[in-house]
DNA sequence: CAATCGTTTCAATCTTTTCTGAAACAATGC
DNA sequence: GCATTGTTTCAGAAAAGATTGAAACGATTG
């Protein structure tokens, strides 16, 4: 009998299926800024289920240890993977966080940190670069209409800060009910409409 | 007196102020998946909110014929620059969008088209990949297992799809209702918490 | 209708990002 | 404490992606 295994071997077709959904999430990786390996990493986690080790990683998606070591890292500080161990073996293991909404409110709320609170930042720079000139009298139509272009960001901006701070907190009830609340809006909207002939 | 230019030449420190913009608007770019040019280009013509022509834009980007007309193409599919022309002039002009609520709608109805649409559409491959199996008896956990995942994620999916609907929807009313009542609702569920006495 | 002005395209080049692999670095057990 | 097993780091290699520039194309005008 050769040694068990930890995942057991999956049917053929469970296995190309899987291939195929690390395939399509590492492409939209790009499209999300994202580096397609680290996609493929966190896509093969989620839909093995099981925790797997380093090397698991690197056999099925045949990449490097460096790569697979530092993506995996990545995976752990956005907060959708996780360290585990499993009972005599002294290797690390890591297991994808399996709630789908839970998976996004991290995502959300990491990218949040990432770039929207700097960009929030910037744009109040932006536009304290100009207030100077616009207290001194020099307040001519190009200056206020740009003070009301970057007025417009910030706000849009916070707004989406807010939106998603409903999204992400506490106990992520937040975007499920958010979801269902918003679809039944539109609904609200769209027979609204109808009734006055809308398209 | 030297010809009338047709943009008057701002203020030194707008100008600064425009040029840091582009810049922090491009470094966004690459955590989106756009290239940096790109968004420069977009984040010129909104800032500056006059028509610009081609070479407008080339010079002050410095950056080719070529890539600014690809740019501005790109940027006028995307539905958030539109092409115009002045007075006179044989030249083409184009100017951003100036609503960032209407902005981001477009983004989202296009991001939508190009990205969720499509993984939606895999999923459901990716899942009659393996019903054969299920049907046959073969309903083992491991598949069952996997058919919950991808449920999950079909689930969410058509959740943000049904939710950016009610975004993009119809005459942009939608997404700033949302915002609003979000915002409410967050506020809502934060004091139910504080009542508790949860964190 | 040909000259001029403007736009688009795309192969070649350049830049940036990602990936590899081997060496340095833990941690554990004997 | 040292040997073994496992993990991280990082300089250089490779791949992916963006940009250029010049030629082809199109449209307007005298």
């Amino acid at each position: 009998m050769p040694e068990v295994p930890s995942n057991p071997a999956p049917s053929p077709a469970l296995s190309a299926a899987q291939d195929r959904f690390v395939s399509v999430w590492g492409q939209m990786a790009g499209a999300w800024g994202i580096s397609r390996t680290m996609a493929e990493v966190h896509a093969l986690l989620f839909i093995v289920g099981e925790p797997m080790c380093t090397d698991d990683v690197m056999d099925r998606l045949q990449i490097s240890r460096g790569n697979a070591s530092m993506s995996l890292r990545a995976l752990v500080e956005w907060g959708i993977v996780s360290r585990t161990h499993v009972r005599g073996d002294r290797k690390e293991y890591f297991k994808s966080e399996q709630d789908v909404w839970a998976m996004f409110r991290a995502i959300v709320r990491e990218r949040m940190k990432r770039e929207v609170d700097p960009l929030l930042a910037s744009l109040h720079e932006i536009r304290d670069m100009t207030a100077r000139d616009s207290k001194r009298g020099r307040d001519d139509a190009a200056l206020a209409a740009h003070h009301k272009r970057i007025d417009g960001l910030l706000e849009f901006f916070s707004s989406v800060e807010r939106l998603s701070q409903g999204f992400v907190s506490p106990a992520g009830r937040g975007l499920r009910v958010a979801a269902t609340l918003l679809s039944k809006l539109h609904e609200a909207t769209a027979s609204r409409m109808g009734e006055r002939g809308e398209r």
